[in-house]
RNA sequence: CCAGUCGGCUGGACGGCCGCUCCCUUGCGGGAGAGGAAAGUCCGGGCUCCAUGGAGACACGGCGCCGGAUAACGUCCGGCGGGGGCGACCCCAGGGAAAGCGCCACAGAAAGCAAACCGCCCGUCCUUGGACGGGUAAGGGUGAAAGGGUGCGGUAAGAGCGCACCGCGGACGCGGUAACGCGGACGGCACGGCAAGCCCCGCCGGGAGCAAAACCGAAUAGGGAUGACACGAAGCCGCCAGGAAACUGGUUUGGCUUCAGGCCCGUCUCCGGGUCGUCGUCCGGGUUGGUUGCUUGAGGCGUUCGGUGACGAACGUCCCAGAGGAAUGGCCGUCACGCGCAGGCUUUCGGGCCUGCGCCAUACAGAACCCGGCUUACAGGCCGACUGGCGAU
């Protein structure tokens, strides 16, 4: 059971997502794809957290390990910074990188980002059967 | 100055805003935070669990000039031998071929035990061609390799048959801890090569790894105790079912093996240990997850001493990442360096300098239990020692 949301809107920051089961779920959940990424959302069943959470998968065939902690530190930079973005507080997004997100401008990685969170909260792509309105 | 050899170091700096992980603090706040290879996971150890009861033999694997260093090594240091380079220096699968087996392709008459294809010489026959018998191994030819090489003597032709020098083997002597080096009586020459084919000799080695292991602990299966029942049982394969997986259950649906014992602990011997039916009840179990392991160590730095050196000793001083879908960053500014383009100046034609603009995780690359090595990757920059040229004094 959820308190209430905090006022404001100011968006806490999105706590991670680390256990693979939490990343499997997510898997099953709707998908909008960017240049530079690939975004999977779900909502929470049984919700005993608030909050929005976030994970990140860079696999192999991105790059070696020098790439790929630099693919993630930039997307999680994105997440950090984009105060503002959209999330849906009982739901979990998962981040796949794409070889694009090393070499884009940090200001597109952002734009893209945002456009993609706006895209699942769309209530005609919302077919994984979560209430899409939400006050305020 | 040019060309080169060897060794070592470095591999962005400063600042601003916003963050992450750990530690200290009641709190404000403060402190620390990737590399020389963190990489490949190729060796050697520490540590953990299992096995280890013992002993020996066998098997298997690794190493292989000598001496030293080291916790240890396949690493390092100093030597020796062989090969390459004008040289500094570099390279080496470098024990044993009279313990034994095996192999030596093609070519060649012949490839390891002595033989003879073309030849050469002598004798006999005969139509000067040639045939047969014998001697011989200098010459030709083949080959990676053909029973020493060159010269003289010698001879029917020849041959270590004889001699000289060289090569080879070599009792013994001297030097060296040793590998080995120097000398060498004597031997007329025999003992070809391959051990990276098997092998022999010497030395070393139990297995798996932090996803080790310990603790806390949802569900499923297993486990222990006890009671009842049963006496062919056990193991393997296959099939079916459950589970995310590890694994578990069923099998009169089938096949195979073993025997009153079977199977496992590498094999064998003596010997030891573990394990092996169904159902009920009770105890209890430990996978996902969490905590520990987790960073003070063959530790870093400095000085002195010993040693040719690898390295060792003493003293002083410091505490230096601990994540776990994995922190150590993101963005911006200035500068240095580099690269590209354009323009100008200069040149001993290789290049150098200046200005402007653009690019720039600056190259290779990211700790995952910890050490010692090896190997591989690496833009650019710096330092030292030495060698060979050319020039000047």
């Amino acid at each position: 059971m959820t308190g209430p949301a905090p006022e404001g809107c100011g968006s806490p920051q999105p706590d991670r997502l680390r256990i693979r089961a939490d990343f499997v779920r997510a898997a099953k959940g709707a998908r909008v794809t960017a240049r530079a990424f690939a975004l999977q959302a779900r909502k929470r069943e049984s919700d005993a957290l608030e909050g929005a959470r976030v994970g990140f998968t860079v696999t192999k065939k991105t790059g070696n390990s020098v790439v790929r902690n630099r693919i993630r530190r930039r997307l999680r930079e994105a997440v950090r910074l984009g105060k503002t973005l959209p999330l849906r507080p009982d739901h979990d997004y998962v981040l796949i990188a794409r070889r694009e997100a090393l070499s884009m401008e940090f200001r597109a990685l952002s734009r893209e980002l945002e456009r993609a969170i706006q895209k699942l909260n769309d209530p005609k792509r919302a077919a994984a059967g979560s209430r899409p309105a939400r006050p305020t």
